[in-house]
DNA sequence: TTCCGATAGTGGGGTCGCAAT
DNA sequence: ATTGCGACCC
DNA sequence: CACTATCGGAA
């Protein structure tokens, strides 16, 4: 039981590269990030070692790989895009951090929700229903704009992933930068509160930028909360990136669209924590499958793939997938979760608890999906060894996004 | 006929904010 | 100050 | 986010 398959993560080699504490790691999470997509055939292992800017050298065996590129227009770049290396010279702390914006700034919305003390007594309360009535649904945002979701890829029905480009699966939260209102947006289309030194030199004007608003691997609960909190603004500070990964603005080819990034949001014409997400063409099912392999064994979600040469669609698009690992394991079967709407009747959820070596462990969690509708009419009795998928533990070592996977025969 | 592709509807862990306590 | 819950993130 | 159940059109 419990098919623990690798979960060594713990990644953070701390490097002596000198620099205000706090940014150094978010310097070392884009070095490593951009080293392991520039990585070649992925061959032989891929010990820290080949986390440092190799050479092409190594050349020779099979070939392929090395060639990332040529064939477009569009150049992966070769460079690492780590800040320090990219962000013109003098990467010394002191005076470069300074420089320009950010710091000052400082705070800006602490949104006066204050409910005012003296209306407090004299308020009626009672109106109000419970409801949020937070509504932001920033909709009027110019065209009804959905954004790109990808599709899983799968291994025996998904083409040929040869020559499609490939590029790390950010865990952290999509944000979509309109120009014209100069706000981050949702994928719902609620706005995210950033600090106005943040988003200062993003593009205004008919223009919106996909992307990833990321702070680094395993730290996608911190980003959550960083970005979706609405005062306060010095949590931003020296934790949150953006990483640019598109441009739905632009009605022409991927590689066009990346082009125009390269171009235009690379270096000093963008903000040390704005980045252009690294893209390396695929050569084959093989340098997919250890690409995602390389990348889940440094704590990488998974990979993204995108279809040469195509274009921004709004919505859901086969031109997009995505590659990510899930782990197996069992867990005792202690009650159940009366279900919703159509479930009302039967089975919502399962109250499992989890299985570590075949042995009780008291974490306790609920698997909700994965059931079939016959399943949650007759679920697995109490006291059932019911096995589980999830991709990861959380930070309270509870797992996300489990579904069930059956009832283990014994 | 069968097989996709898109949609609706169910469910999870976790966070922020607001209202009630 | 604590708790519960809805609306969101994934 | 993951997943199941459906329905209508493509194959």
């Amino acid at each position: 039981m419990t098919r623990p398959t690798t979960r060594s993560a713990a990644p953070s080699p701390a490097r002596p590269s000198a620099r205000i504490a706090a940014f150094q790691a978010l310097a070392a999470a884009h070095e490593a990030r951009g080293a392991i997509m520039a990585l070649t055939g992925v061959k032989r292992k891929v010990s820290v070692a080949a986390l440092s800017p190799r050479k092409k050298s190594t050349a020779g065996s099979s070939s392929e790989d090395e060639d990332d590129d040529l064939s477009s227009e569009y150049q992966p770049s070769q460079q690492l895009p780590s800040p320090s290396s990219n962000k013109r010279k003098s990467p010394t702390p002191s005076e470069d951090d300074e420089d320009d914006e950010d710091d000052e700034e400082e705070d800006e919305e602490p949104a006066p929700k204050k409910p005012t003390p003296a209306s407090r007594s004299t308020a009626r309360k009672p109106a109000t229903p419970r409801k949020t009535a937070s509504p932001k649904k920033f909709s009027n945002a110019p065209t009804s704009f959905k954004p790109l979701l990808a599709h899983k890829y799968d291994p025996n029905s998904s083409p040929d992933p040869t020559g499609w480009w490939l590029s790390e699966k950010l865990d952290g939260v999509r944000a979509l930068w309109h120009g014209s209102i100069g706000q981050f947006l949702s994928r719902e289309g609620n706005r995210f509160y950033a600090p106005d030194w943040f988003t200062k030199r993003l593009p205004r004007g008919d223009i919106i930028l996909d992307g990833e608003l990321f702070t680094k691997r395993g730290g996608f609960q911190d980003c959550v909360g960083i970005v979706r909190s609405q005062n306060q603004p010095k949590r931003w500070k020296f934790s949150v990136t953006y990483q640019i990964f598109d441009v739905p603005s632009i009605d022409k080819g991927f590689e066009e669209r990346m082009k125009w990034l390269e171009d235009n949001m690379k270096g000093f014409k963008s903000s040390r924590w704005v980045d252009v997400v690294e893209h390396v063409k695929c050569t084959g099912r093989k340098d997919l499958d250890d690409r995602l392999e390389v990348m889940v064994r440094i704590g990488g979600e998974g990979l993204m793939i995108r279809e040469p040469g195509s274009r921004y669609v709004n919505g859901r698009s086969k031109t997009l997938l995505k590659a990510k690992k899930f782990l197996d394991a069992d867990a005792v079967v202690r009650g159940y979760e009366q279900g919703q709407g159509k479930n009302a009747n039967c089975t919502g959820a399962l109250k499992v608890e989890m299985l570590s070596g075949g042995k009780p462990t008291g974490k306790m969690f609920k698997i909700g999906t994965g059931l079939t509708d016959k399943q949650r009419r007759n679920p697995p009795k109490i006291g059932a060894i019911v096995v589980y998928r999830y991709q990861e533990l959380s930070k309270s070592g509870t797992p996300r996004f489990p579904s069930y996977a059956g009832e283990r025969a014994d």
